[in-house]
RNA sequence: GUGGGCGUAGCUCAGUUGGCUAGAGCGCUAGGUUGUGGUCCUAGAGGUCGCGGGUUCGAGCCCCGUCGUCCACCCCA
């Protein structure tokens, strides 16, 4: 018989570590929607141009794309990210401006897994259309900052930069290439390779050899308009004032081409691996026109789940919810009392659980014991005879005899409800 | 895509210079206790040693390939 696994890159996640991760997106959903967040779920796959609007020049286009043809003859690719789906959205239906909506799912990226880096990726997001005010900006970081806290996350590190508009950004790169240009020999073969595709990116080498080249480069800073460097300063002051803290980071490049002034990244600083960038995010304020749509700022984040939920893991906090079995039905009788006790505790929001297969009593209470229940309860021969059951607290090993018809109230004054 | 480490039971791993029928701990099942879990004791089930070639009288061990996985680079969440 052939066996399968998982594909590479992908994985089961099974209890309680997936408990975990529908707590953590019920922990993002609350904060979103309660700041006015509306909730959109985009396909997970998409004529491939709606993904290659996200830049030519980055890798996530180059040769991460996870795509195909379908039977139809389309040109299809699964979401790298949601971003361009949203904006596409957006496009689609014209909705009322401000748009703010959130999402939450998996995304596929085609690369060589490793830690914190798989080709099905669970990210959560928001996502708002049609405002140019710096206060959004400070807003939407404010609120990943609130999500982090109401993880328990401390050790957050928050990143700014401003990318400028278009045109500084095209300047800008310019002045980066004639630099570098003039300083090749001081220069990584890799970094060299990637001043032909995108010199904003030799900003991001962590190349020991790159590193003075980059420190003599020019400032974005430098190159910022006047519009752009007074929407900069609006957004710190915002944060600010939000008593949100962050470093200023001109080296903060990110990898997506559509990223227009406001760009941020948030690092854990209990992670050690490479894959310490837990989420990040920006403005693209061009990036709904270049979907056809009418000229439109836009602006967002993304946070990694599993990153997310590694530095989590680091720093010991948010850890699974416990189970919801309350009760555990140890009936030796046959098993048709557990039948009915189960199904009426259950049916009085009681989380109840029971073995099959008329197993020994040992081995009932074993399985009872497993299940995390803080109740057992016992039928035997004796408690149909008295019509009742044995209520048993696992944790003292104390027990009574409950009549059934006070089983639903009893049960419920055992477990302090 | 590049480089390196590692693939032996459900899990974590031993396995000597290549040499009897491949082991341990944990977990699982059952029993010790025919009405009681978590401790303890006993027994049992469970492995084509990732896969395919090769070398050899003989391969879990050596060689080649391949797949998977982990780590780093690249890049990013």
């Amino acid at each position: 018989m052939p066996t399968f696994n998982t594909s590479p890159g992908t994985r089961d996640i099974l209890a309680p570590e997936s408990a975990r991760w529908r707590a953590f997106q019920q922990v993002f959903a609350d904060v979103v929607e309660h700041a006015g967040f509306a909730h959109i779920i985009p396909p997970m796959f998409e004529d491939l141009g709606v993904f290659l609007r996200v830049g030519e020049t980055t890798e996530i286009v180059t040769k991460e794309m996870y795509d195909f043809d379908d039977k139809g003859g389309r040109r299809i690719a699964l979401r790298p990210e949601q971003t361009a789906s949203v904006c596409r959205a957006f496009v689609e239906h014209r909705p009322v401006t401000p748009w703010k909506v959130w999402y939450s799912g998996p995304n596929f990226r085609y690369e060589k897994p490793q830690q914190g880096r798989y080709r099905q990726f669970d990210q959560v997001g928001v996502e708002v259309l049609g405002v140019d005010d710096p206060q959004l900006d400070a807003e939407i970081i404010a609120l990943a900052v609130e999500f982090y806290r109401r993880l328990g996350l401390r050790g957050i590190r928050l990143s700014l930069n401003s990318l400028g508009d278009s045109g500084d950004r095209e300047r800008y790169a310019a002045a980066l290439r004639t630099h570098f240009v003039s300083h090749l020999d001081a220069l990584s073969v890799e970094s060299r390779a990637t001043l032909e595709r995108n010199p904003l990116r030799v900003l991001d080498s962590k190349r020991p050899e790159d590193a003075g080249a980059i420190a003599a480069a020019p400032r974005m800073a430098d190159h910022l308009c006047d519009a752009a460097a007074a929407h900069f300063a609006s957004v710190q002051a915002a944060l600010q004032a939000a008593g949100v803290d962050f470093v200023i980071d001109d080296r903060l490049v990110r990898g997506l081409d559509y990223y227009r002034r406001t760009t941020f990244e948030f690092v854990a600083t209990s992670l050690t691996a490479a894959h310490t960038a837990i989420g990040g995010g920006g403005r693209y304020d061009g990036l709904v026109a270049d979907l056809g749509g009418p000229e439109t700022p836009g602006i967002g984040f993304a946070l990694g789940l599993d990153r997310t939920l590694l530095a989590c893991d680091a720093e010991g906090v948010f850890a699974a919810p416990a189970t919801v079995v309350e009760v555990f039905i140890v009936d030796v009788t046959g098993g048709a009392q557990a039948a009915t006790v189960c199904s009426q505790l259950r049916a009085a929001g009681i989380g109840a659980d029971r073995a099959y297969d008329a197993r020994s009593m040992k081995s009932q209470m074993k399985v009872a014991d497993r299940s995390g229940a803080r109740l057992a309860l016992i039928v035997g021969e004796d408690e149909v005879a008295k019509n009742a059951v044995t209520l048993r607290t696992m944790e003292t090993g104390a027990q009574q005899l409950v009549p059934r018809d006070e089983l639903v109230a009893q049960v419920k004054t055992a477990l302090g409800r």
